[in-house]
DNA sequence: CGTAATCTACCTATCAGTAGATAGATAAAT
DNA sequence: ATTTATCTATCTACTGATAGGTAGATTACG
């Protein structure tokens, strides 16, 4: 009996981002997560109610690790090449070296059979992601001919491509295919 | 009784697709196909004997369709821009007003846990667009001071892009956003 | 031609396994 | 003594899959 309420719970959260990236949302069961971690699947209910609630949980961990991992937009890179340099640096490290999809990625994908709070909290990472990336390249030189819209657009677009990658790197069983796109970023 | 052979594997195969676009491979049962096209689920596994061989089976139908509306590469459009505009085109009316997902988009996502022929299937739509994209590329003025190498990896950051963008379009329920990333496409 | 055999396209019924979820017991920590 | 963290046991619903049956269509044959 170990007892541990912060290691169990802790522990459930990283092997259900784990299999989510792996599997899907609807790839993992309490089973799974509880068989993993070493608990009855009683015990994951305890922590985490019902599903939807562990679901919106680990993407809103995810999306806080995220950020945290981009910084204060304010305190960052200054040039448009450093910025993209950063996020594409996180995607790569995010796909890892055995292939993991963006958690996000995946739930939105998934998303129009997902619980409402689940799909919020995907929603909310590319919201965020987005609004990094905008306020970023926002101070650059890069944007002073640039209107808002521009920017807004080189954002999502740039995400667009991260996301799109991870996914064909994924199928074809080679993370390098995203490292080949990060020339298409810098513009 | 409507003892209409044709007709039922067509209805399954058109119900699966749009399931799995909508649910992800994992959130399609036999008995959602079933219960949608009129029949038992038992019917269902009479025209295919296992999941695996349905999922496979869509996805090459969809793919064939897909490589059918781009049609010949030796014959289609000779301008960089129209290309992409093609291509642009096509992912704009797969997903639809509905926010429908590329099939083997959301199959490659979540391609690690699928079985074997459904990724081989979902990873052939990615070959097979990439190179028809190469194919027409290189007979552009586009193409004429590039490499092979470059014009490949143009043909797989404009899926890449397309791709995210059906992502992100859907989570935020905002299916005009992928007519917002054409202009990246066309450089 | 007629009829017997076979095939097609379904059905009912069932299986073992798994899904998410809950109730209630228990032991340890506070 | 109460709360916390786990367990056992169980529920209903659903999963993919299979066995075996049957009405009607098609084909083979005498």
């Amino acid at each position: 009996m170990s007892r541990n309420a912060a290691e169990t719970e802790g522990k459930i959260l990283d092997l259900a981002e784990s299999l989510i990236r792996k599997n899907g949302y609807n790839g993992v069961s309490f089973r799974d997560l509880a068989s993993g971690v070493g608990v009855k699947s009683s015990s994951v209910h305890y922590y985490f109610p019902t599903k939807e609630d562990l679901g919106a949980k680990v993407a809103r961990r995810y999306t806080d690790r995220f950020l945290n991992a981009l910084g204060d937009p304010q305190d960052g890179p200054v040039t448009a090449s450093e910025i993209v340099k950063k996020l594409h640096g996180l995607f790569v490290s995010a796909l890892g070296s055995d292939g993991q999809m963006c958690l996000c990625g995946i739930l939105a994908a998934e998303s129009a059979g997902l619980p409402e709070s689940v799909v919020t909290e995907a929603k909310s990472f590319f919201d965020r992601v987005s609004e990094w990336m905008t306020l970023s390249l926002s101070r650059t030189e890069w944007a002073r001919n640039r209107s808002e819209e521009e920017i807004k657009a080189e954002a999502l677009s740039a995400l667009a491509l991260l996301e799109g990658g991870m996914i064909i790197a994924r199928v074809r069983n080679d993370p390098a295919l995203l490292t080949t796109l990060r020339p298409q970023l810098a513009r």
